[in-house]
DNA sequence: CCAGGGCTGTCACTA
DNA sequence: ACAGCCCTGG
């Protein structure tokens, strides 16, 4: 059975798999095998008697990654998979909670916040404190909680000079009461509360590190600071910590990643080196010595080079279009060619750096009469519908769930209005219970007796739990609350919506609890930890669109990086700082080691972007490749009113700057006019052409306005 | 006081 | 193109 297990590996996989029962950093770059190397060695593990199932504990990032962990090796040995914890860091954690909820001072029915209802719960703290969002704007607040939290830093470990860091630390606590009041955690909070736990109390500690003796973590560059802790925690000084990564496919840092950890683990654990996977079987030799060259360019890398036998292959094809539907059209026109020649459309992605890019692609798809599926979109369970079924059903499982409380209350609409909900969360502030207390005990107003049909209906639904089954329980819901009759009455969007939630009923019945009793909360979470699960049709052939974020970790055969310009790829923001600057261009890495035959990549010289015409000039990242790996397809030309290349457009120029000259239905850039409502200003950049022509002017008092040129009345001054 | 329709500002990547 | 806000009629 060794023998079998172990055959086909090359000779640096062969050395990461049966590494001794110790801590080890495999540095495994795109394309070397990395998810058989961890699942062979769980096998070799096992099958060597080195450990039992229930001393494995492997890490991912994402469910997909787990589940094809889990089918992987159940597919190597029988192994009975259910005594080994395969998760992700948020579902383990999770998994920890709920078995310690006491221990972790949670209650045992407590919800998972996704990023949206965080945000509406820090919207909804800072109405209460009378906190201004303008000067405290909850992206800024939520990013300020999730940074410390991801540090593993509490509120009351902080401390500021200025007022305005104290405020952020003081709505910090407040966030973390009110969280604490309605029994629910945010993403964050999951890992810091489980941290805390086991730091806290030594016997569970140690309970865990006599279990997991060998503990392997997938993606290991990705992890942030309060990750790392964590797994060192559960390890102790004995067990073996058995992490895969790679350096240069650290594209999170956004989000708390510290690629820092991958030589803090080597430090940690005495490591001599890391085991270096450079074989790559995915990509042809011009897409690896491309990668290889443009990753070059970054520093503090532990260093690798990917190399394959497969030969050179084609060059990469590069293509200057003049305008993003050019660029798109483009796309089409090839993709097209490639399928005459035989290749599937579900082969093919279309990457691109921000989801914004799609929309045009998306238009050029649909006239070339392309199928098409863009990866995360808006997924199943951040539909609407879905929400508003999922809020009541959270309702049901724990009726303190305010958020839940607050989406539904008046959905369908039933006449409690935006002053009832506010009467209602004054009166449970001022006697500090929940919202669903105060709703139930609101007999006073106008519409008190829609709120007592609303606490009806609540009741109804909480005193069938024990009766019906999960599936039955939301369709339930969905008749009793009216969400059916609504999307019925809705003749654009209710067919969709009411499949949607058809289909809902469908994932509940065929839901798997691992404790019966719990099914619900269980369902509730799944949703939650789960938001990217339920894609749409997977199995029909289409052409696959999505960010270079979400393409990693796959794989085509032929891949287009579009939009590659300063200010878009990179992104402007990373522009002036090196280490974003560094990290865009590991994300252009990724983007590149997911083809296997064939790369293009291709620009625009005006995109349309935030409403504004922007004239970028190309990707510092196309030049960063070997010129003789490139061939450059000759573009079309360009029509009149769209400008040719802006050479002079530089980076002291603003990026909406257009070129001078142009005429616009008798005006051009940088002309003075004047208007009689919005006074004087200055023509700053044009579209359209002919009697269809809009101006995007400055007004000296008004700020910038677009105006149409058949309506506004302009002057030349 | 509530519901629904038009208007304005915004838009990086995510478990 | 979409969400959040304001305005209007009931």
């Amino acid at each position: 059975m060794n023998a079998d297990l172990l055959a086909g590996l090359n000779p640096e996989q062969l050395r990461a798999v049966t590494w001794p029962a110790k801590s080890a950093l495999v540095l495994a770059g795109a394309g070397s095998g990395k998810t058989r190397v961890l699942t062979t060695r769980i096998a070799w593990l096992l099958s060597t008697g080195q450990a039992s199932p229930a001393a494995i504990l492997g890490v991912t990032f994402t469910n997909k990654a787990a589940r094809e962990m889990q089918t992987r090796l159940s597919a190597m040995l029988p192994v009975n998979t259910r005594t080994m914890w395969i998760g992700t860091f948020h579902g383990l954690c999770n998994r920890m909670l709920r078995i310690h909820y006491r221990d972790a001072g949670l209650p045992q029915t407590f919800q998972i916040m996704d990023p949206g209802e965080q945000s509406s719960a820090i919207k909804r703290l800072l109405k209460i404190l009378d906190v201004s969002d303008e000067k405290f704007p909850p992206k800024a607040v939520a990013a300020f909680i999730n940074g410390n939290k991801e540090a593993g830093r509490r509120a009351g470990e902080l401390s500021a000079h200025d007022s305005y860091t104290r405020k952020l630390i003081e709505i910090y606590a407040a966030y973390d009461a009110q969280c604490n009041r309605e029994g629910v955690v945010d993403f964050a909070e999951l890992l810091l509360r489980c941290y805390e736990l086991l730091s806290r109390n030594a016997a569970l500690a140690e309970h865990y590190r006599n279990r997991f003796r060998h503990i392997l973590v997938d993606e290991f560059q990705d992890t942030n600071l309060l990750q790392y802790a964590w797994l060192r925690l559960l390890a102790g000084s004995d067990a073996a910590l058995f992490a895969v990564g790679d350096d240069d496919q650290s594209i999170y840092a956004f989000r708390g990643a510290e690629v820092g950890n991958m030589r803090s683990l080597l430090a940690d654990y005495g490591i001599e080196g890391p085991v270096r996977l450079e074989q790559n079987y995915r990509s042809v030799g011009n897409i690896l010595t491309a990668a290889n060259a443009l990753i070059e360019k970054n520093d503090g890398r532990l260093g690798k080079n990917l190399w394959t036998d497969a030969g050179e292959g084609e060059p990469i094809r590069l293509y200057e279009a003049y305008s993003d539907g050019d660029e798109a059209e483009f796309v089409c026109d090839e993709v097209k060619a490639l399928v005459r020649e035989g290749w599937n459309l579900s082969d093919m992605a279309v990457l691109y750096r921000s989801n914004a890019q799609s929309r045009a692609l998306e238009h050029a798809l649909v006239n070339a009469g392309l199928a098409y599926r863009i990866y995360g979109g808006l997924r199943f369970f951040e539909r609407q519908e879905i929400k508003h079924a999922m809020a009541y059903l959270r309702l049901v499982s724990n009726p303190d769930d305010d958020n839940a409380l607050l989406r539904v209350i008046n959905v369908p609409a039933r006449g409690i209005g935006a002053r009832s909900v506010e009467n209602i969360q004054t009166l449970s502030r001022e006697q500090g219970v929940s919202l669903w207390q105060a709703t139930c005990g609101a007999s006073g107003g106008r519409s008190a007796g829609k709120v007592a049909a609303f606490v009806l209906l609540i009741e109804e639904l909480r005193a069938k739990v024990e009766l019906l089954t999960l599936a039955e329980m939301i369709s339930l819901i969905i008749d009793r609350s009216g969400l059916r009759a609504l999307y019925e009455a809705d003749r654009k969007e209710g067919e969709e919506r009411l499949a949607n939630l058809d289909e809902l009923i469908n994932a509940a019945a065929g839901f798997m609890p691992d404790d019966p009793a719990q099914e619900m909360v269980e369902f509730l979470t799944a949703a939650s930890l789960e938001a990217g699960e339920h894609q749409a049709d997977a199995g029909s052939d289409a052409l696959q669109l999505m960010t270079v974020h979400a393409a990693k970790g796959l794989e085509f055969d032929a891949v287009f990086v579009s939009g590659l310009e300063e200010g878009l790829f990179p992104h402007e923001n990373s522009l002036n700082d090196s280490k974003g600057l560094q990290e865009e261009r590991r994300l252009m890495y990724v983007a590149v080691t997911r083809a296997r035959k064939r790369l293009y990549l291709s620009s625009a010289q005006s995109r349309m972007l935030h409403g504004q015409s922007r004239y970028p000039i190309r990707s510092r990242f196309v030049d960063e490749i070997p010129q003789e790996l490139v061939h450059e397809l000759a573009g079309k030309k360009a029509p009149q009113r769209a400008p040719a290349k802006a050479p002079w457009l530089t980076e002291a120029m603003p990026a909406w700057a257009s070129p001078k000259g142009g005429d616009y239905g008798g005006f051009h850039i940088g002309q003075s006019v004047g208007h009689a409502k919005f006074g004087i200003g200055m023509v700053v950049s044009a579209e359209g052409s002919g009697s269809d022509v809009r101006l995007q002017i400055n007004f000296a008092e008004h700020g910038m306005k677009w105006l149409d040129l058949r309506y506004a009345k302009l002057t030349a001054q």
